[in-house]
DNA sequence: TGGGATTTCCAAAGCGCTTTAGTTGCCAAT
DNA sequence: ATTGGCAACTAAAGCGCTTTGGAAATCCCA
C-alpha cells in the first residue's frame, strides 16, 4: 500500500493524505480521522526511501564501532550502549545504522556514511586522547555526539561523558583513606581518552597524599578477562606487591579476581579491588550487597541520553556544541577493606 | 555532488555515468574510466535513498534484538555475532539497521520495517522453542535467516544454528566418563530453542546410561553471571549436591564459579564444570590451557555465515530454504577432572 | 448580496537515481 | 548509393513521497 493507493481509495489527493497524516493544521479533522482510520486499516507507513529523497531526511543515525584491527576485541559496553540508544530512537522513529570498521577504514566508512545519505547523524564510539574522528565529522559536515571525549581535540563537539577523572581520583583516595598505599592501576589502553583521564584521576589522588605514582603498579591495556587476569599476576607476583588496585572495567576486574583467588588470597581482606562499573546488563554488580567495590555509571543510561542530544542537534543543527558530564557514584562492595598490617 | 552535477562536469548524460560506474556493457571503456576518475576525484557516491527508490532494494540488513520485557537484559553474545555479521556485510556494501524492542512489539517492529521499506531481509535473533517471527516473517514477505531454529515452527526458514543437542550432550557424556553421576545442567532460559535442545543432549546422554535426570539438578533462567552464581550457590547447598555441572553461557560460567570458590571448593577437582563457549573477544577461555573445559563455537563466524547466507538468499529469493549446522568442539579445560571419591 | 478572508483541498514539480526505449553515427555488406 | 547492424550514447519516465503555488468552496460582515 502507497499513497497513492492510499489517496484513490479515500478519494483524495496525495497532497491531502499526507497532510492528514503529517498533522499539518490545513485539514479538516473530520478527513484527518478518516484518513488515519484508512492508513490503519491498510497498514500504510510511507515508505522511508521516498520520504527521505523528499525531504532530505534519512531518519537513522549512524553508531560507527572500531574494531582495533590487531585484536578484534569488540567492546563489551558496547551492547548496552546500542540499547540504550535503540530506546531513545525507537520512540523518536529513528532508525540505528551499523557499521562494523577496522580502524584502518574508519575515515573512509564515514565519507561513505555521508555521501550515501544514509544517515542524520552520528554517534561516535570509544574516542582517542588525539582522535582524528572529530576533525573529519567537523569537515564533512554530519552532525556528531562523542561518547567519551577527545582530550588534544583542537575543535569544539558535542559530548557526553562520565567524569572518569573525578570517579577515580575518588576511588584512589578511598583505597588511601583505608590505609592502602600501594595502589595498582589496572588500566585500558591509554590511547583511549577514558584511560588517560582514569590515569590523571588515579595520580591527581596521590599526590594529594605526597605519594609518587610508581610506574611498576601501572599496567595498560585491552580490557579483557584475561588482560585483567594477568596484569593482576603480573603484580602479586612483585617483590612489593599492591595491596589493592584499580581495575577500568568490570570484564578486567573478573580476571582480576580469578588471578586474586588462585593464589589463594581473599577480596577484601588480602587485597581489595575497586573497578569501574558499567551496569552491563548481563553483568550485575551483585543484587543486595555489590561484590565490587565500583565508580557506577550506566553506560545505557549514557547510551539513552546521548542519543538524545544528537537527535536534539539534528533538530537544530545551529546550536552551540551541547555538553553532559555524567558523575559516577562510588559504592562500595565487598572487594575492599582495610590495608593489611605488613 | 550528484549524478547529475557529475555527469554535466563530464558532459555526459545520466544515463551514461550511471551505466559507465555500474559496469554495464554498453559504454566505451575509454569514458568508463574517464568517468571513474571523475567519480572518484570529486568524491562521488550515489544517494542510497535514491537508488533505493528506483531499484526497491534497500541495501540494508535489519537485524531485531529483542530485550524481554521484564528483565531488559541485552544478550552478551550479540555484540560478536554483529561484528561478524558486520564483516559480511560491509564487503558487499550492505548496511546493517538494528532496532531494539521489547518482545511486546516485535511484531509491529517487523512489520514496520517491512512497511517502510528500510531493509531487503532479515537475521532472526534468539528464537524461541514456538517462535511466531518465523510465521510472521513469512505472511509479511521479507527474507530472512534465523540465528538458531525454533524447534516448533511448523513453516521450514532458512537458518543457521550450532548443534547444541550434541553438544550438550556429548559434555555430559564426558563428564560420566569421568565418573560424574550426579550432573546438574545451569541451563537458559528453556522456551529459548537452544537452552531446550541442550537440555534435550543433557537427558539423552544420561538416558544412554540409564540414568534418570534429577529435576532438583536442572536450572534454567537468564544467562547472567548472578543467575549463574545463584544456581550454583543453591546446588552446593542440596544434601546431596552434583559434582559437575554444566552451564549454558560463559557469562554463567563466571557466576559459577564464583559460587566454588566462595565456598573453598577448587573447580576440577572438588566439582567440575563444562560451559558453552561462545569465544565472545572479551572472553577468552584462556590463552593456551582453557579454564574452562567448554563446547565451543564462534558466534562472531555464526555472524559471518548467517549473513551470508541472507545475501545469498535474496539475491535469489526463490531458492529453497538453507540451512546449516555448526558442530562446537568439545575442549578440555582445567574446570573437570574425574568425579571425588564419595 | 457581494467581496474579501478563511478553510480545505488539489495538480504538479522535485528529490537523485535506474532503466526503458529510443537516437545517432559509423562501418561493412549488398 | 542504399541498407542493415552495431556500438555508443541520450531523453524521459518512474520509484513514492513532500511541498509549493494555486484553486475552489465556505464563511462572515457590511
Amino acid at each position: 500500500m502507497n499513497l497513492k493507493e492510499l489517496s484513490e481509495r479515500l478519494g483524495l489527493s496525495q497532497t491531502t493524505v499526507s497532510r492528514a497524516l503529517n498533522g499539518f493544521p490545513e485539514v479538516s479533522e473530520a478527513t484527518r480521522t478518516k484518513v488515519q482510520a484508512a492508513a490503519r486499516r491498510y497498514n500504510y507507513r510511507p515508505n522511508m526511501r521516498a520520504r527521505g529523497l523528499a525531504t532530505g531526511r534519512a531518519m537513522a543515525i549512524g553508531h560507527v564501532i572500531p574494531v582495533s584491527s590487531k585484536h578484534e576485541i569488540v567492546n563489551p559496553v558496547f551492547a548496552d550502549f546500542i540499547a540504550g540508544a535503540g530506546e531513545t530512537y525507537s520512540g523518536a522513529d529513528y532508525d540505528m545504522v551499523l557499521t562494523v570498521v577496522s580502524d584502518a577504514d574508519e575515515a573512509d566508512a564515514y565519507r561513505k556514511l555521508r555521501a550515501k545519505g544514509t544517515v542524520d547523524g552520528i554517534i561516535v564510539h570509544g574516542p582517542k586522547v588525539d582522535d582524528s574522528r572529530i576533525a573529519l565529522l567537523h569537515e564533512i559536515g554530519l552532525p556528531f555526539v562523542v561518547h567519551g571525549r577527545s582530550s588534544e581535540a583542537a575543535l569544539s563537539y558535542s559530548w557526553l561523558d562520565v567524569n572518569n577523572r573525578r570517579a577515580f581520583e575518588r576511588a584512589t583516595s578511598f583505597l588511601l583513606d583505608l590505609g592502602h598505599r600501594r595502589i595498582a592501576l589496572v588500566n585500558g589502553l591509554e590511547t583511549m581518552d577514558f584511560a588517560f583521564r582514569r590515569r590523571r584521576g588515579y595520580e591527581a589522588a596521590l599526590a594529594a597524599r605526597g605519594l609518587a605514582p610508581d610506574p611498576a603498579l601501572i599496567l595498560s591495556d585491552e580490557m579483557t578477562e584475561a588482560n585483567g587476569y594477568r596484569a593482576t599476576h603480573r603484580l602479586l607476583e612483585l617483590a612489593a606487591p599492591p595491596t589493592a588496585l584499580l581495575t577500568s572495567s568490570y570484564i578486567s576486574a573478573i580476571g582480576a579476581r580469578r588471578a586474586v583467588e588462585e593464589r589463594g588470597l581473599k577480596l577484601g581482606r588480602d587485597i581489595s579491588i575497586v573497578t569501574h562499573d558499567d551496569e552491563l546488563s548481563y553483568f550485575r554488580n551483585g543484587e543486595d550487597v555489590p561484590i565490587f567495590t565500583a565508580t557506577r555509571s550506566s553506560v545505557r543510561e549514557a547510551g539513552r541520553q546521548a542519543a538524545a542530544m544528537l537527535l536534539d542537534l539534528i533538530a537544530d543543527p545551529d546550536q552551540t556544541p551541547q555538553t553532559r558530564l555524567l558523575e559516577a557514584a562510588l559504592i562500595v562492595g565487598a572487594s575492599t577493606g582495610p590495608a593489611p598490617r605488613p
